[in-house]
DNA sequence: TGTACATCAGTGAACGCGCGTTCACTGATGTAC
DNA sequence: TGTACATCAGTGAACGCGCGTTCACTGATGTAC
């Protein structure tokens, strides 16, 4: 099984059908509903799969950093979510891209899907129990903005982060998702050059800029 | 002609079928070659419909508010966005997300998908032109970024716009998407509230950060 | 005003294709005595 | 060590479906004389 699933997670899921996956396989397109009861199944470990592959490059790349450079993880976990992208655009095109239409996914998909949010969330969360964030964080935010925030309040130490540090995380974590996007769905074309090199500056440059407006370094 | 494109933009191109869109014009399938040569002609105008009118909504939401309200009429672009992602998701998902495989937009596109990023630099110039701009937008950018942004350098009066501005635009475009992209895909599960005007109260609270971001009001 | 003919919008049957899913099956691998 | 049987991984044919595309057609609307 879990070769099965490693195998078909190595091959684009473009099409995402059952049968090409199969293809893929060598095997006949009935062998799969061994393994998954269904076409939804076998998405959902595709997207699990997915989650877990990018959560994966972006912890193990934030690790690699020094503890206390900030900004140098901030700066590895952005650079990791780009690489994994561009490495798996079928998968992230899976992930964050449209939804399938039909499919709704489970409860089993949400842990996976948190990772890479709650790598970026833990660097900020360091940098302010630390004293290494800069900006002022303390303004309270009106209570028709607290309360939509009730969600993500479950995910961090309740009381003792300030609104203004998880809405700006929430901005960057959209910024970057939204930078990605665009560069893989092609909308800065006629944009940002093509030359080599071009858009790893570009991005490199926003997410210093985001880096800066966080208060991270 | 123009009304069959009119009742398919309406109906969704959810399945982006053929046959569906002839469907739900209570057409016979053959019957829309008489206006399309092929189905990526439908979806080619599918998507510059699409984008007109996503244009148009921005268009005449900033035209509506008081020219020198700079803030205002960021809001007003931003809110007219996010407005039509919600009234259009399937036309949006077609224009935002993933690629159609197989699929290549040709240059006729370019145009009407361009009017929305236009309006939203043209209140940044305004801005700029006027003085109004809050924040240092001097610092040369370094030659590998300058260079990256050239195609965009194209769009705006060359020598009097700094990089920083562009560049801060960018990003603010980028975030506006992101957030569109992320509510209607429903990656905001989970983080942002779901009681009535939870969203909203996101949203417009994210866009006044950008706004004072980019140094708007 | 009336007839003849061209143009046009749309029909409906057919094609070949890939899809998700089912079903009875085959042959290899393990376990029991 | 050898035989009997259960388990397992995978096969291959078949189903009904919606798709994009083609083709010969029909009937209404316009234009020419």
């Amino acid at each position: 099984v879990a070769t099965a699933r490693e195998h078909l997670a190595v091959h684009g899921a473009a099409g995402l059908s059952l049968r090409a996956v199969a293809r893929d396989l060598g095997m006949a397109s009935s062998a799969v509903y061994r393994y998954f009861p269904s076409r939804d199944d076998l998405l959902t470990a595709l997207i699990i799969d997915g989650y877990n592959g990018l959560g994966e490059a972006a912890e193990a790349a934030e690790a690699a950093v020094r503890r206390n450079d900030l900004r140098g993880r901030f700066r590895a976990v952005c650079g990791a979510v780009r690489r994994w992208a561009l490495d798996h655009p079928h998968e992230y095109a899976l992930l964050y891209g449209s939804p399938v239409p039909g499919y709704a996914a489970p409860q089993d998909t949400v842990a996976p899907a948190v990772r890479v949010s709650a790598v970026l969330i833990t660097v900020l969360l360091d940098g302010f129990a630390t004293g290494q964030l800069t900006g002022q964080l303390g303004a309270p935010l009106p209570r028709r903005q607290r309360g939509a925030l009730a969600p993500v309040r479950d995910w961090v130490p309740a009381d003792v982060v300030p609104d203004e540090l998880m809405v700006r995380g929430l901005m960057v974590w959209t910024e970057l998702f939204g930078m990605v996007s665009f560069e893989l769905f092609g909308h800065i074309h006629q944009v940002i050059g093509e030359e080599p090199g071009d858009r790893d500056a570009y991005f490199h440059a926003q997410v210093e800029r985001m880096a800066a407006f966080v208060g991270v370094g």
